[in-house]
Parts: structure tokens; sequence; C-alpha cells
DNA sequence: ATGAAAGCGCTAACAG
DNA sequence: CTGTTAGCGCTTTCAT
């Protein structure tokens, strides 16, 4: 009924202990003939070693576990960039935790710290807002760290992100090009450093062109559907409505959708929405959509096998400076931004 | 540089280790005047108890660790779902281990004997067709296992599953409601239990209308999007095509949805698909394409609930006979599945 | 090739 | 209230 231990199995083998920690641990120095009798007994028992316990005492190898700290793993960007990083774990050996923080410095901090006092190797997260001063300890430690999709500002360690910046002025850029002047920006928290950068970059493209940036045309903090769907309909009200919006990230894309269809009143399936539209993050469907969604992509599964080659670089021992890899954006043009901007 | 022990602490703080361990794990029985000395040598080494030598010898409570099992993680509805068991294990103070066995029942094992060597208190699995065996040692060590979204054939354990075969037949009578009599279903490989559930439901449907089998209109084993689009082209170049199409998951039908555009020729985007069709798993835009797609939806987030709550339950001490919960599908009745069938 | 002793970092069970 | 002794399951080190 009881787990069995090394010290059951060497009884049940007639043998002590430690010749049963050298075969079951794959040590040389076992005769065929004694390593094919515990091999028995540990079959028998149903034997299967504690690696706790093992790590515990040897602490050359560390645990073989990470963290993945997220900020939500049910968000499919999130989920194939944490199916990625579990590929590379496993091929190395290693068990992942994983932890949503839910944007949240506090949940943050409990589940980095649940983590880190099962002894992790090493850490990849994605950093909220909050201040990281509480991982000091661990860095010093020798838990190894990696931060993806946005830079933890206070956190001097290997870092994987998008240039946000460039991929949302190009999209923005996409839409100037098709005539459009009033061009609206719907985005998540602007203290989210991704939301930032595509501000910045959409404010950049606005600038390249000479264009100002109109403040009633920004909206900031979007947390929900339900929240873009106000802002739509807050844009559509305007005595000078934007022709053009670029959305800032893939749920808020998914309210813009939801609110146009609002816009068109009972059986306006299919009618053309009333603005161009260019978003941050690609969809699954959204080539089948009409008209087919213009999209800035990112890679998670790149993102993820990046920051963890990274991550098992560190563990493998290396301590060169921290690396700030930058990964691309991808214009994926389809047809949602090429609504031409009506004339004035 | 390395990392403080309580001994280090008793230490630094002047009194015995074990007085350390009671104000690090709150134990009372400490008076306040040592508690804060310990605390305070506890924040200027940045102490951090070791779980897992704590967990090694007081047993009583379990390592407080988890493992999720599941096929993919980045697929949506077990990301879904690992989040909200991961929200349940994070309220109880639980971590989570997670791994994908992407179908192999090779990589299952792998994954599973990692968690358990761990000494995860209990396991959360959508098992694989492979044989499980081999978590006998484990459960009779009273590692508590709970399987979701199929059941494990030779694992007498809790299980969290939807009524696939009621969610299939209710999606293949609306066609046939619709006037369709020649219904095509695309699956993955049937001995997937999920699978061979909803084909059922896909005869029973046709049974209760008289209506036979048609050989020449099933296509199992599917496994990705060009499998599909082989599928749905083989399918319009019978003599007597389908007129309408029941899709038993969310991958197939984003393979139908893009086979049938190509149907069209070039710029064929907007036009009417070929067929009716009625998809198993619902999908972030669906209710956006033209037509809206008509699905049967599950509840990942209800399901990882309730897997969540058996679990804990058993941890808990319930040691009562294996529950096998069923939830419902929700049908999603849109537009996509109604296109009449074709005068004949 | 095998085993005995010590100890990883912590807590249970007793002392004082 | 505080400290001492044992020992969790395993590996290291050193004998034999």
């Amino acid at each position: 009924m009881k787990r069995p231990t090394m010290k059951d199995v060497a009884q049940a083998a007639g043998v002590s202990l430690m010749t049963v920690s050298r075969v079951v641990s794959q040590t040389p120095g076992v005769s065929p003939d004694t390593a094919a009798k515990v091999e028995q007994a540990v079959r028998r028992l149903g034997y299967q070693r504690n690696d706790n316990a093992r790590n515990l005492r040897q602490k050359r190898l560390g645990t073989s576990a990470i963290g993945l700290v997220v900020d939500d793993l049910a968000n499919p960007f999130y989920a194939l960039m944490a199916r990625s990083i579990e590929d590379e774990a496993h091929r190395r050996g290693y068990v992942v935790l994983v932890g949503s923080t839910n944007d949240e410095p506090r949940r943050e901090r409990d589940v980095i710290a649940a983590f880190t006092a099962r002894q992790v190797d090493g850490l990849i997260m994605v950093p909220t807002i909050g201040s990281h001063g509480f991982l000091r300890t661990a860095l010093e430690a020798g838990t190894q760290v990696v931060c993806v999709d946005r830079p933890a500002k206070d956190l001097d360690v290997d870092t994987v992100t998008v240039d946000n910046r460039d991929g949302a002025r190009r999209a923005v850029t996409h839409l100037l090009g098709h005539g459009h002047t009033r061009i609206a920006y719907l985005g998540d928290r602007h203290n989210i450093w991704t939301q930032s950068e595509r501000y910045a970059g959409y404010q950049d493209a606005l600038a390249a062109h000479g264009l100002p940036t109109d403040p009633a045309l920004v909206r900031h903090g979007l947390r929900s559907p339900v929240d873009t769907r106000l802002a739509l309909a807050a844009l559509g009200a305007l005595p000078e409505p934007p022709t053009a919006l670029f959305s800032s990230n893939d749920l808020i894309t998914q309210g813009v959708l939801d609110g146009m269809e609002d816009d068109g009143g009972p059986r306006s399936t299919g009618r053309p929405a009333p603005m161009a539209v260019v978003g941050f993050d690609d969809l699954p469907l959204a080539k089948r959509l009409d008209p087919p969604l213009t999209v800035v992509s990112q890679d998670p599964v790149a993102i993820g096998s990046t920051a963890a080659n990274l991550l098992f670089t560190r563990i493998a021992g290396d301590r060169s400076a921290p690396r700030n890899v930058v990964l691309l954006t991808r214009f994926v043009e389809r047809r949602s931004g090429e609504r031409p901007a009506p004339a004035p």
C-alpha cells in the first residue's frame, strides 16, 4: 500500500541499499547478476525512484524542472508558446511547472515563490507591470530567468520580444497608403509594454505622413470585448468618425468585429464593415472573414523555443551578458485594410 | 551566492534551527521576540524554505503539486481547460506540472513517470489510446487520478466527459431537418473515444430517420487540414456528392472551411459554401463567418473545474466509488446548417 | 564489486 | 517557549 523505497527493494533483492541505488541510477560498477536481481525486485515491487529525495542530495544536476509563468495560459498565443517551451523541456528531460499571473503582480509573486521553493532550475516568465525585486534572491541562488513577450523593467536578464513598434507602424502605414487620415487606435492598458510599443508605432506612422495624433481617436484600456464595443460606438458617434482602425491585440479585434456587426442592424451578416481595419495578432479564421482580415502576426512557437533555448543554455552554465532577442512580426495583407477612404 | 538554509538563518539569528523552522512554517509556540529576530534574519539572508526537503519529511500534507497531462497544450480546448484547472489548483495552494502527450502512449508514459517520480498528489489526464496498466503502482501508492475528455479503458477512476454522442446526434438531426439525406461524416481517427462516440451519434441520427449509413460519405482518420481538404475533394468528386456535412472536431472544421474556399476558384471569398455544415467544437470567429457556423460546443472551463474538484476531493481523502461525470454539449444554431437540400 | 556511514534541508517527537 | 535527537529517501565518500 505504501510506496516502496530503495530499502524495501534492497531487502527484497538481498543486497544493500547502495547497490539498488547504483542499479536504479545506472551507475556503472554492478555485476550483471546482481543488477538483474535488483531489477527484478524493482519490477516486482513496482518501485520508482523518488526524484525529490534524489535532488535533495545530488544537487549537481539541479531538479530538471523549470517554471513557466504567463499572463493567461488560456490565451492561444501563450498556449502555443507554452507548448513549444514544453517540447523543448521534454526533449531535455525537464518537467515544466506552469502558472498564470492574470496580470496581477500579487499572483505573479505567489506563483514564482511556489516555483522557486520547489527549486526549479529556471524560469521563463511574461512579467507583469509590477516590480521584480523579489527575484534577486533567486537569481543570486542560481535560478536562471528569461523574460518573454515583454521585458521586466527592473530585471537584467535574457529577454525575447517581437518588434511591436515596427509591426504597428507597418499596419498603420498600410492604412495610410489607402488614403485614410482618420485612423483610430484601440488598445489595452497603456502601461503594458507591448501596448505602449504598438501605440508608439501607430504614432510613428502618422507622424511619418505628417499627420497629428487626434486624441479623440485613441482609446486605451480596453480589457474585454464589451469595452471594445463601447469604444467603437463612441467612435462612431464622433462628429468626424474615423474611417479606419488599428486594433492592438486579438481580443480587441474580436470586439471590433462583433461591434461592427451591431451597427448593421438585423440581418447585417455579410454586409461590408464600415471601416478599414488592421489588427495585431492573427486569428484562426481571419482569412475566412468578409473581408478577410489583414493582421500583424507574431510566431509564438518561435518565441517560445527561442526563450527555452536561451534558458537551457544558461542552465548549462552560460554566464555571458544578458541577451535581448527581438523577433520580427509578419504583416499578413488580406483585404480588410484595403477599404478605401471615403471621399471627403 | 549559495542558497541559505535554515541552519544559516539559525546562526544569523542566534537561535536553534528548530526555532527557525517554527517561525518559517508558522507553527505556534514561538515568542514574538524571537520570531521577530528570526524574521529579520530571514529577510536579511533572503531565505526561502526548500519545499522539496520539507515534503520529504512531512508527508502528511503531500507535495501540493498535481500533474496535468493533455493531448496538446496548444489546442485551445485544452488550453482553456488547463487554465481552469490551474485556477482551482492555485486557489488551494497547489502548483501544476503540465505535459503534452501528442497522443503518443510512449510520451504519455514518460511524462507521467516524471510527474509521479516527483511525488505529485494527483493527476488529471486526457488518456491516449494506449494501455494504462503502468499507473497501477502509482494508484496503489495513493496518487489520485482523474480522466478528462475521454475515459481510459483500463482504468477505473473518476472521469469527466461530455455527451459526444448526443451532441453529434443533435447536429446531424438538424441537418436532416433541413431536408438533407446525403450527409457526410468527417472525423479524426476512429479509435479515439470522442470520435467513435460522435460517429455513433451521426449514425443514430440517420437511423432515426430511416436512413442507411453510406460508407462512401464517411471519412475517418483526418489528422490535419490537408487531410481534410483531400477528403473534401474526394467527396465532391463522388457521382452523388453529399449536400451536407458533419465535421467531428475543430481542426477538421477549419480544413472544411478552407477546402470549400478552394472549390470556388479565384475570388470566391464571400460566395456561399456549397454544402450545409455543422461542426463539433466552437471556433472563436464562427459567428462572423458567411454563413455563420452552426456548431456543437463544449465548455472546457466547466470540464476542467469539474475534474479539478473531483481530484481535490479525492486528495482530501474521499475514497468512494469512482464517479463518471457526463456534461452536456450545447447546440449553437447559427446558419451554416440551414442551407436547404437541393431538389433532387 | 559491494557496503557502511554521513548528510542533503527539513520536521516529528521528545526533552528541558 | 526552546532545543535535541532522529530520520524522510536518496547519493556521496570511503572502506572492504
